[in-house]
DNA sequence: GCCGTTTTCGGCCCGACTGTTTTCAGTCG
């Protein structure tokens, strides 16, 4: 039990609250209180109650239910909510554009309890008729579904790995030769199905023991006796375990780890695939010994430019996390971030960077938080006294500045001028045209304040497509005007997309592996921002922050 | 339901935008 498990039965109670018509203003309490605990880093599985009635917007009836739901996962209250509530309905939450005020009419007006029956009647035109419903709004819960349907068997990368690695602790106990391959494998940002192979030669051992595990849930019509397939049973994502004899586990584990198009790809006339099904081998990099030519990283397999690029560049170029320097783009307790600027601070100095660039909300993001002018300066204040106490680290002081509808920044100049760097992204009106969205990037890309461009297309992986956008002529407009893009290293976003950072490289455009912590543990997150990175070929010399402070700062005083 | 008093009740509340209305409710980040 985490703090993140109490707060998401809070905000799930909140929500059904306001779908049965509850008091509002319990509800908007509700909802404040998941606001303050969310960003709380006092540990709310050990605290007394009394000291939990303490804490913002938590009362009587809150602690209490904190806890109830340590003792029992769960509230009396949330049970009864949900008993009355249709799963489908339930399900409807997660549609982009409509709240619980919307989803009651629908469920009540036209009598619909799941995703499949709103469908339905968005297509035929029931949904546009009701009150406050129209033709866009009915459009935008169609789309949203089609999406989430089209997403529904995948997982981000993160949960991918996770899920992947419960099967291998499992099946290494079993057995001695077990690997992870595939989208996992090849840190795929998003993973389509799980797939292990493990080698042995009783294959319906292994089968036995995979059909032993409770979650597990075969699918027999697609199963043989060296593949077993079926579902991680309460997600219904799909898991695919292949079985090899022992002396042809290289072979196969490197066949299942690649993309079909990199073992499509012929040298000397024949293509990979058919020189590792031909004779086997002891290791990978004999795969490419025999082959003659560089040893591909497993993250690169895909069939794109790899070839290309180890033609030119070396394995030992590629970025690493010991390579990194700094840590950029973060927030603080100024805006919504869970730890003090000390404590951020302290941390990144802790993990041995030389600098941490604070980047918290600007005032248009008022919803987290945003910096007004006044506490920039208090902000100001504090980091030089850190400074003074942290040397030789170093805090760095920046702002994650909105892009607003204009595609201006969101202080005047005199303000801009106070930072050390500047990350523009854009936070609100994500629903735009490509032209629309051009506009505003490109406007904030030329101002000269902005030194990183943030998470340049806004997606949100799995559930947010993100605006539309033209990736060359963005990145051209940031070679032209210095300007360095951010592979915003958050499992959710990877933003910048890998499959850019090649043309990036090519316009000799920085890039800057960014975590947007919003805590201490988020600088991990940089892991994912790595992996994709490394996935995309970006090489250290080309990472904005592996550069050390001194490197830094003179790139940020010449720019000023 | 919580808070904070002008202390046991009355007022809470981010602000921009969108899509619906024809002045504003609902949603979002």
């Amino acid at each position: 039990m985490t703090n993140d498990d109490i707060v998401e039965v809070l905000e799930l109670s909140a929500k059904l609250l306001e779908l049965h018509d509850e008091n509002e203003f319990k509800i908007k309490n509700m909802n404040f209180a998941v606001r303050s605990l969310d960003k709380t880093t006092t540990d709310l599985v050990n605290l007394p109650l009394d000291q939990l009635s303490a804490l913002q917007g938590v009362g009587k009836s809150v602690a209490a239910k904190i806890i109830e739901i340590r003792t029992t996962g769960k509230t009396q209250e949330l049970a009864e909510l949900l008993e009355k509530t249709p799963e489908g309905v339930v399900e409807m939450f997660s549609i982009k554009g409509i709240g619980p005020k919307k989803i009651r009419t629908i469920w009540q007006e036209l009598n619909i309890t799941d995703t499949r029956e709103l469908l339905l009647a968005c297509e035929n035109g029931e949904v546009s008729k009701l009150k406050g419903f129209g033709d866009k709004i009915q459009e935008t819960i169609k789309q949203s579904i089609l999406y989430a349907q089209s997403n529904s068997d995948k997982l981000r990368m993160e949960k991918g790995e996770a899920l992947g690695q419960i099967l291998y602790d499992e099946l290494e106990k079993h057995f001695s030769q077990v690997e992870i391959v595939g989208d996992i494998r090849r840190k795929n940002e998003v993973v389509q199905t799980i797939q292990l192979m493990v080698g042995h030669d009783k294959p319906w051992e292994v089968q036995r023991t995979i059909n032993a595990l409770e979650y597990l849930q075969q699918n027999e019509k697609q199963s043989s006796p060296f593949a077993w397939r079926g579902l991680f049973s309460e997600k219904e994502i799909p898991v695919e375990i292949l079985i090899c004899k022992p002396e042809l586990f290289v072979n196969q584990r490197f066949i299942y780890s690649a993309n079909q198009k990199h073992l499509a790809h012929k040298i000397a006339g024949k293509s990979i695939y058919q020189v590792a099904t031909q004779q086997s081998f002891d290791s990978e990099e004999a795969i490419y010994e025999h082959l003659k030519i560089p040893y591909i990283i497993t993250e690169m397999r895909e069939g794109t430019f790899e070839f290309d690029w180890t033609s030119k560049h070396s394995n030992d170029e590629l970025v690493t996390w010991d390579s990194l320097k700094g840590i950029l783009h973060n927030h603080s307790t100024y805006s919504d971030g869970k730890h003090t600027l000390k404590e951020m601070a302290t941390y990144c100095r802790d993990l041995g960077f030389e600098y941490l660039g604070i980047a918290d909300h600007s005032k248009t993001a008022s919803y987290a938080g945003g910096l007004s002018e006044d506490r920039i300066f208090e902000q100001h204040v504090e980091i030089d006294k850190l400074n003074q106490e942290l040397a030789p680290f170093k805090v760095l002081k920046g702002i994650e500045s909105d892009i607003l509808g204009d595609g201006s920044l969101d202080y005047p100049d005199h303000i801009l001028k106070s930072f050390d760097y500047i990350v523009a992204s854009v936070h609100q009106n994500l629903k735009m045209t490509e032209e629309k969205a051009m506009s505003r990037l490109l406007k904030a890309i030329e101002n000269p304040y902005t030194t990183i461009l943030g998470h340049p297309t806004g997606r949100i992986l799995l559930s947010r497509a993100g605006y539309p956008i033209d990736h060359q002529k963005v990145i051209d407009a940031c070679a032209a005007n210095g300007v360095v893009i951010e592979i915003n290293a958050s499992p959710y976003r990877l933003d910048l997309d890998w499959r850019w950072i090649q043309y990036a490289l090519e316009k000799n455009v920085m890039l800057s592996i960014n975590p947007d912590a919003h805590e201490k543990d988020g600088y991990f997150d940089m892991h994912y921002g790595v992996a994709v990175a490394r996935k995309g070929g970006l090489t250290s010399n080309m990472t904005f922050n592996t550069l050390t402070l001194k490197e830094i700062e003179d790139y940020l005083q010449k720019r000023r």
